[in-house]
DNA sequence: TGACATTTTAAGTAGCTACATATTACCGTT
DNA sequence: AACGGTAATATGTAGCTACTTAAAATGTCA
């Protein structure tokens, strides 16, 4: 009985957590100190700090050194996104994947892709299409700029057999990645990509990474019609 | 000079982050142990741990007991998304908010709902149609349904006042909460409500959720043309 | 050789101490 | 009352120790 009467952090996250919607801490209301907490639950100040830290990271309280813990005032719902490499996606689904490259091309970037990365100078930039397939039906389509400079080595690359979606994951590590969802209707072009019809409702992803504040690549990824984002937990 | 040749855990992070990436280590490999990494940078174990728990979180490492420490096989991109009460979104673009409720009827939940709570047996629920305004035009229409034995006192909140999607986040924390998003075409209706074209792209936001196991609400949120969702960090 | 029990290992957790750091709170001066 | 410097304070971080636990590795026996 030696292990059941040492609480742990996740018990202590719990109680914090119910007091709080139970009502007895409202949105903005001020928590107790952690070494109030600690004695009172009779832990140590590190288990409530451990358990706080993890309030705060799904958004539901606020720490501020010497202001206290408070509850968030304005409640959010914080959810997760994973999104994979596409391959792994297909394959995961039990489905055959293939890609195609349709285009690559070396270019200025235009003005709406500069200003996807906060850029004002022009840039050059490889401009890849590509056209990812499930059991060879289209899946997705992907319309992407690489930065030449932050990463001459795509020149390199066969894009015909590597999709640069692929190899830029493998990589490309980046140190900030920017998301974007919206939905668009299929133009001619994309319908006849995707074997769509004209006017589809699609869901579309817009990537953008950097590597310490230097632009790696931006994506637009068009899916199928019919298709969905979940989150992960 | 003291605090300097202390070795925080965010530059432990770092550290083993830029060898991972730099190819060091590749996807799959196995990393030393931490007791080992402790060493060899002159850190305490628990540094290494916190900055390890960190890159897990991310999605970068995978860590298993015994097991060790080893590069995520298949690297995902991992995002967090932050979706407010709308009141507090359209308030923070600095518009007025404004709410009408639609509709409210309480009835047995059809099977499309009792499907998004991994339900069979019949349960009864309110349903709930509304819309929210944005400086008078419409900004997001939401169809909802709310578990009548789980939230019952739902029925005693004015839901002309109120909209229920306030009211929940502010009074039913969950346990779990899925998210789903997705494109459609406008039907009729929904244009008519929006102020949109039928046939425009929407996206739409699907969110579920649980208190420990018992579902509390189901809502199909529908934006406007053009409505974009973005990573918060 | 295969199934099962045992050992070993590496991460996970809890507690303690000491110190760092960001703010808030306070107080004195002009 | 406005300003500015100082003290007080709650959280953040690092290090250490000790113990727990999941799971891989090994050994044992049929």
């Amino acid at each position: 009985m030696k292990s059941t009467n040492r609480l742990s952090w996740k018990y202590v996250r719990d109680e914090i957590h119910h007091e709080i919607l139970s009502g007895r801490y409202g949105p903005g209301d001020r928590l107790p100190r952690d070494a109030d907490i600690a004695d009172q639950l009779n832990c140590a100040r590190s288990t409530v700090q451990r358990a706080m830290q993890d309030l705060s990271d799904i958004g539901l309280i606020e720490r501020r050194r010497k202001g206290g813990t408070r509850v968030h005032p304005e409640p959010v719902t914080r959810a997760t996104l994973d999104i994979p490499i596409t391959r792994h996606e297909v394959e995961k689904k039990g489905a055959r994947y293939g890609y195609q490259l349709i285009r690559q091309k070396e270019m200025s970037a235009p003005r709406t892709v500069l200003a996807a990365f906060e850029l004002t100078s022009p840039v050059s930039m490889l401009r890849i299409e590509a056209l990812h397939l499930s059991d060879n039906r289209p899946y997705m389509l992907e319309d992407r700029w690489v930065c030449l400079d932050t990463v001459p080595e795509i020149r390199d690359v066969d894009l015909e057999i590597h999709s640069a979606n692929e190899w830029l994951v493998l990589n490309r590590p980046y140190t900030r990645c920017d998301l974007r969802f919206y939905a668009i209707s299929a133009d001619q072009k994309m319908s006849e990509m995707l074997g769509a019809k004209t006017g589809d409702a699609l869901l579309l992803i817009e990537r953008s990474t950097w590597i310490d504040g230097a632009p790696i690549t931006t994506v637009k990824t068009i899916t199928t019609p019919g298709y969905q984002l979940l989150t992960s937990s």
